[in-house]
Parts: structure tokens; sequence; C-alpha cells
DNA sequence: TCATGTCCTAATGTTGACATTCGACATTGA
DNA sequence: TCAATGTCGAATGTCAACATTAGGACATGA
């Protein structure tokens, strides 16, 4: 009994869905970190079955933003000093592959993308916008760059941080990201420039140094809380 | 479908059950790259039911050892060159940051468990056996270095390739290894002094250089018949 | 002969019911 | 009073049946 054909178009499944539903819901709070995520109550939420739900939040657990225990559940992950530390610390061994990567593989689309997105974070800085869209550039920015390194193991394993630094990064945004603006757009800049040039050994000590420069004003803004 | 109540003693679940199983007949070429994996069968031939074998599927995949699009089934991931490159080159990163990280937290035992390893390949070495035991002991040693960087999300990532790169050596072994036995032991126990000197770039770039004659090796003996 | 459209089949996607396990509370005994 | 133990409830783990889909065989027409 299909009602409603139209909205078929997603064509990717239940689990995807709820996975989605469900990481938004955590993204906007209201899963707090540590929550338990009951498979129950998820399904008679959501309108779908325990099996999906099941599926979609171990999809989740592959993004690092759940953690489930053998008969003990599913629950938020709970963000200490060591779980930035590790993340950033992965990331940036990443960031410097993805760059170097991208430096031999990017067409000139790509690289324009890029100028484009950095034009947008420097227009969304001189407004006054909650600094939530100025995160998304930024996540889509570096997304550009996995894609353009050309390597589906490496998108995986990005993906597989990808969440988290969105996590922390919003909750270090509602304390305030005065900091975080400051620099933004002047270091993305910079990673777009070296990109062009031809200096490999510069570009990944580069990229290194964003994310490390990312990881430390998110620590000098969180720790006093955690 | 409980005749045996003695080994219950895994309480990990039959999906991870599943997936060791699955994961060992993929190893010893049971399924070949690029083979169908149907749920009902695989379910029958293991006395679970499809769910668990479902579930076991979905952390295969988390591996890379196999994939599996909507409504098509799941497949033994076929090896090509390209997929060499990508495996090879996000491990270069993950060896990178493991060794460094391993360098400042590695406990003493930890290193000497690492100089039985060496030795224990040299012993493997003078003597004639197969190939499989010293690519056991190889991925160990790197497990171990990688249990030292202090990391879990760094060793989440690990597992998502050496999986992988473990099928990848298993088929080169199998068109002879003298290439692979000549340097394996000396290679090793150099990143082993390297992990005790305090010398970081120099132990950064040995890591990569370490999998890149991996890669080298692998691509040489393997490009003609793929 | 080729293109096209319709079935049909074999597989996966999805679901609700059943079995198992964990944590907490109450109970019992010293 | 306290510790060990039994019971209970709630949640997850597992299962087998139902719905949906992709891909091919077949027939039809130009």
């Amino acid at each position: 009994m299909t009602v409603a054909p139209l909205p078929k178009a997603s064509r990717r499944g239940l689990a995807q869905e709820a996975a989605d539903l469900i990481r938004e819901a955590i993204f906007t709070g209201h899963f707090p970190p540590g929550a338990q995520l009951r498979e129950v109550e998820l399904a008679a939420s959501l309108g779908v079955s325990r099996g999906s739900v099941r599926e979609g939040l171990a999809l989740l657990e592959r993004e690092g933003l759940v953690h489930s225990v053998w008969h003990r559940g599913t629950t938020v992950v709970d963000v200490t000093a060591q779980d930035v530390e590790e993340v950033y610390a992965l990331r940036a061994a990443l960031d410097r592959l993805a760059a170097t990567s991208a430096q031999r593989n990017a067409t000139a689309d790509q690289l324009t993308e890029l100028d484009t997105l950095v034009r947008a974070m420097a227009q969304e800085i001189s407004g006054d916008a909650s600094g939530t869209t100025l995160l998304a550039l930024d996540i889509a920015f570096h997304d550009r760059i996995y894609d353009a390194a050309n390597n589906r193991r490496l998108v995986e394993a990005w993906r597989a941080v990808r969440s988290q630094i969105y996590l922390f990064q919003l909750r270090r945004i509602a304390l305030g990201y005065e900091h975080y603006r400051a620099r933004v757009v002047d270091e993305h800049r910079e990673l777009v420039t070296l990109l062009r040039a031809d200096d490999r050994e510069t570009l990944a000590r580069r990229a290194e140094e964003h994310v490390d420069s990312a990881r430390c004003s998110l620590l000098a803004g969180l720790s006093p809380s955690m």
C-alpha cells in the first residue's frame, strides 16, 4: 500500500535513512553525549523496524559517533580530552595524505571549487551568521580535498572521523568562535595556494599544522569544562 | 540449534563468529575475489540465521574485505593495481603516525615483545616453513606497534586495511616470496631500533619507506597477472 | 535482426515475535 | 549490618516469514 511513490527516490535503504535521522538528532543535542540509544524507542519514533534501526546504529558506529557493547546497548560517544587528541592525531595523518594526493590528482575544476568555498567562508564571516554555516563550509572544503585525492579507502577513513570532528567543533562553537573565525579563511586560502604549487613537503607540513591549530584552539576552549 | 553449549564461552555474538568464519574462508580461497556471498547460503552453511550473517558481512565490509551494493548483494573485493595503490598509500600514512606515536608511548615490555617477534621471523626464515607463518608474524609485529600507539581510532583505521593487506600478501606469497624473505627481518629490526632512538623525523620517513618497499615488491610480483 | 516491454525468479530488504543476557533490587543467612 | 544469592524487568541478540527489488528470459513488434 504505497500511497506516496514520490519520496521513494532515496533508494538507499531504511538503515541509511535511520542513521541520517539519528545523526541529526545527535548533532542538534537531542541525544547528549553519553545518552543511551534504545532500539525499540528509536524504532517507534522513526516508524521503522528494530532491524533497520540496528543496522543504522552500526553505520553510526563506523563513523565513531556511537559506541555499542554486547548486550549493553549503544550510547552516544562521550567527549574527553583523550578523544580529541586521538581524533586530531589521526586526522592530521589523513589530511597530510589527502593533500599530497590531491596535489597530484586534482583537476582545475576541483581547485576552483575550493576557491569558491573559501570565498563563501569570507562572505560568511563579514556577515553575522551563526558559526554552524561556517563550520559546514569548513567540512565541505576538506570533503573536496579528499574527493580530489582519488582514493576510496582514504575517503572511508575520513568518514570515520568526519562526524566526530563536526561534533567537537559544534560544541566549541557554542562557547564562542572568535578565535576560529579569525583564522579559518587565511588558513584555507593558504592550503589552496599550496595545492596549486609544486612543493610537496611544505604542503604536507602545512596540512598537518592546519589540523594541529584546530586541535589546539578546540582544546583551549573546551579543556576547563571537560 | 543449540547442540553444543560448551563452546558458548565466546560471548561475542554470532555476528562476530560468522565474520571470522567467512573471513577465514576468503583467506583460504574458498571464496575467490569477485565471488558472491549469498546470505541464505551462508546462513545455512554456518547454521545461523540470515540476520547474523548479514551483520557479520557488515563487519567484513568495515575491514574492506567485501563490498555490498543495495539489493545486489555482497561480493569479495577484487584486487586491482589501483586497489593496491590505495591501500598502501593509506597504510603508509597510518604507519607513519603509529610509529611516531609508539615512539612516545611504548613501554619497555612492548619494545622487547617486538624484539621477540623479529627473532621469531629470523628463525622462521632459517627454517623452510611456508610464507604464511612469516606473514602472520609480520602482521602481528605491526599490530603491536599500533597497540603501543595508544590510539583507539588509529587501531580502528588499521583494522580497515589490515585484512586487505593480509589478502594481498597471501596472493603474493603464492607466487614465491624470496624477495620478501630477503628483507623482512632487516627492515623490521631497523624499525625497532628507530623506535628506541630519539629521532622522530627519521622514524617517520623509514616507516613510510617500509610500506613503500612492500608495495613495490607486491606490485612487481602481481602486475602481470592483473 | 534488433529494440522494447513484460513477466518471472532469485536474491536482498524489512518486519515482528521469540530467546538470551545484563543490572538492580529484594531476600536470606551469618 | 553486610555480603552472597535469587528473582525480576528491560533491553539487546536471534530468528523465520513477508515485501521489495534487480536482472534476465521470453515474446512481441518494427
